[in-house]
DNA sequence: CATGTCTGCCC
DNA sequence: ATTCTGC
DNA sequence: GCAGAATGGGCAGACATG
């Protein structure tokens, strides 16, 4: 497929917000790619250069990627900083400069999207010395051989930032409609001509079907019995080595088939993969797909709450009764085990085996079972002195060297809270109940290295106090608030799981510089610098930068208001003079070898604008030293 | 060989 | 991580 | 209710540079 097509797409994508719209696009591509490009295509149209669970790097960020544009066209680096100030997006500086440049050269050759995929390929692969060049060289050749507007994506797509909206769900929905909308359009049996395509019956449309119609389906294909119990359709009908529906229930079925890519989806993490299933093998070969030991799938995510009442309204089943957990700050781990080899994964699906070689020995004892993948939160944690910041511990996470040492300095515990797959069968589907229970019953639980995370089951809202006042006391972020009777959703952020964290005290901190925003914010200023007044000095002292908690509306009137204010340019960021004062909600106070102050905020957002307060009301270093101290 | 810059990924 | 926005 | 986008601090490692 030529790139340009893509391009074409990506264009029409950016420039609509409906999301049947942009379901229709994606599924003409899918419809229209050679069967060699299905890949590569589902990859790209979300923006990125290689599924998920490939440890797959560009390596390559905003700075080398001004080089490239430089390289590639031979237009100064400093005069493409300009331009991606003026137009706030890479991309669409990319684009501005070949368009200029294109009057004078030619393009040399057509971009495909198997070459943009060699050359990705390439860059990930470039290691040792002179890799950087290299890589940059080869950005630089697809976008010497790239149209204006091929450029812009081409730049996107290695910064993996595609800012036109697709994510997996379009993706899940577009793939149905590209393979599958012969039986979503099936809402009429009568004088339907079974084609060929595909066919199928639900199971309680069988009862209620006429014998005529039914009949009618009979002649034309040919019965096979199919175990598909979990999506309600029980039984497929085939014609000429093809899968066939037929429902009067529309949605019922779109939405099934829904569910099944994505389970695909969610087993696989691999939309590529799963395209290309669908495309040869139809439903039947979506539904064989399972996890896979050591291949990890992505975990679940919880919503936020504010209050135990909003977390048991959140998550309460029928009687109100609710799982709740320790939430640890740590890092979320998945660990697959087969027999005696053991693997580690992140949250965004990176091995950590080799960092953590005695957590590794440690499930090995801990569990007997063959076949198992775990999921928990690894904690730094020296009985000794107790729960260490998680700064400590993430010392440890892409530690190549010195690995042994640091199983001294800081030592781990694993809490354990759920159970994905057990000896072949995959726990996925079924609720948080039986995952829980039979986690408990497979662990043995080793001191300090493979626990269970405290746990408690209730309704009753007092008890439920007590337990998350006991994980605070014993210096944990929060609780988590779970679903008992509710299935797990692999990268999901759902609503029957949720955290609750005690909210903070808040700062009042001048702004004393800021950046230009990107994206959505290219107009404003997107993310502003901090300080705290040093009071033996009378100077201000900067302690990070905030850039979330604003409206549009606020952004645009903070920009406004400090626009007036600029003392200094330079690049992107501006220096301002010290006047708007905001109030700053945070989670910890870190020690910071970057800022001024020696501080730094964990998590800053704005709470307000405080516009009554001057410079001379902001908080004082002395007053951040006393809240560091009292936090441990 | 020491240092600085950049990137990716934990939270 | 947090937050807002829009479907 | 949920996904997507835009942004935070700090860490280790990989390279480039001088």
């Amino acid at each position: 497929m030529d790139y340009s097509e893509l391009v074409k797409s990506y264009k029409k994508l950016e420039s609509t917000q409906s999301t049947l719209e942009k379901t229709e696009i994606i599924s003409k591509l899918f419809i229209n790619s050679p069967k060699e490009d299905l890949d590569t295509l589902a990859h790209l149209i979300r923006g990125k250069a290689f599924s998920e669970w490939k440890n797959l790097d560009l390596g390559i960020g905003k700075k080398l990627i001004i080089k490239a544009i430089s390289k590639a066209t031979g237009i100064k680096e400093e005069k493409v900083k300009k331009e991606w100030k003026n137009k706030g997006d890479l991309g669409d500086a990319v684009e501005v400069i070949v368009k200029n440049k294109k009057q004078q050269t030619l393009t040399t050759k057509k971009l495909t999207l198997s070459l943009v995929q060699e050359n990705l390929e390439k860059i990930a692969g470039a290691e040792g010395s002179g890799s950087q060049s290299k890589k940059i060289s080869l950005i630089a050749e697809l976008i010497g051989s790239a149209e204006p507007e091929e450029a812009k994506y081409i730049v996107r797509t290695v910064l993996e930032n595609l800012r036109i909206g697709v994510g997996e769900g379009l993706v899940r929905d577009a793939i149905v409609k590209a393979f599958f909308s012969e039986l979503i359009g099936l809402s009429e049996l009568d004088g339907y001509e079974i084609t060929g395509q595909q066919v199928g019956i639900d199971k309680q449309l069988l009862g209620s079907i006429s014998e005529y119609r039914l009949n009618k389906v009979k002649e034309k294909t040919e019965l096979i019995e199919i175990d598909l119990s979990d999506d309600g359709i029980s039984k497929l009908w085939k014609k000429e080595g093809a899968d066939v529906f037929i429902t009067d229930r529309k949605k019922e079925i779109e939405d099934r088939l829904k569910g099944i890519v994505q389970h695909a989806y969610d087993v696989s993490t691999d939309f590529g993969e799963v395209a290309e299933v669908a495309s040869k093998k139809g439903v039947q070969g979506l539904r064989e797909m399972d996890i896979e030991l050591f291949r990890p799938i992505r975990v679940m995510l919880a919503q936020k709450s504010d209050s135990m009442e909003d977390a048991f309204e959140a998550v309460g089943s029928e009687e109100g009764l609710a799982a709740l957990e320790y939430k640890y700050d740590g890092i979320r781990v998945q660990i697959h085990k087969e027999g005696s080899d053991v693997k580690i994964f992140t949250r965004r699906l990176e091995e950590i085996t080799d960092q953590f070689p005695e957590i590794v020995n440690a499930i090995k004892d801990s569990i007997d079972e063959e076949e198992v993948i775990v999921e928990g939160e690894l904690v730094g944690f020296d009985p000794q002195k107790g729960y260490l910041p998680f700064q400590k511990l993430s010392k440890r996470i892409k530690r190549k060297y010195n690995i042994r040492e640091m199983i001294e300095k800081i030592p781990v515990t694993v809490y354990l809270f759920d159970l994905i797959y057990c000896n072949g069968n995959s726990l996925i589907r079924q609720n948080l109940r039986i995952r829980w229970s039979k986690l408990n019953s497979l662990i043995n639980k080793i001191d300090n290295s493979v626990e269970l995370a405290s746990h408690l089951e209730t309704s009753d809202l007092d008890k439920a106090q007590s337990f998350y006042q006991k994980a605070l006391d014993e210096n944990q972020e929060g609780i988590m608030l779970k679903n008992l009777s509710k299935r797990y959703k692999p990268g999901s952020r759902v609503g029957y799981m949720v955290k609750l964290k005690p909210v903070m005290e808040t700062l009042d901190l001048a702004i004393i510089g800021a950046e230009w925003g990107e994206g959505r914010r290219r107009d404003w200023l997107g993310s502003y610098k901090l300080a705290c007044m040093n009071k033996e000095t009378g100077e201000l002292k900067s302690i990070g930068k905030m850039a979330t908690g604003f409206t549009d509306e606020q952004l645009e009137e903070l920009t406004n208001k400090l626009e007036d204010m600029i003392i200094q340019e330079d690049g992107r960021s501006v220096k301002l003079k010290p006047k708007v004062i905001v109030e700053v909600a945070y989670e910890e106070i870190q020690e910071s070898p970057k800022y001024e102050s020696g501080y730094a905020l964990r998590f800053p957002r704005l709470v307000a604008e405080r516009e009554t307060l001057g410079t001379g009301d902001v908080d004082t270093l002395d007053r951040i030293r006393e809240l560091y101290g009292k936090q441990s």
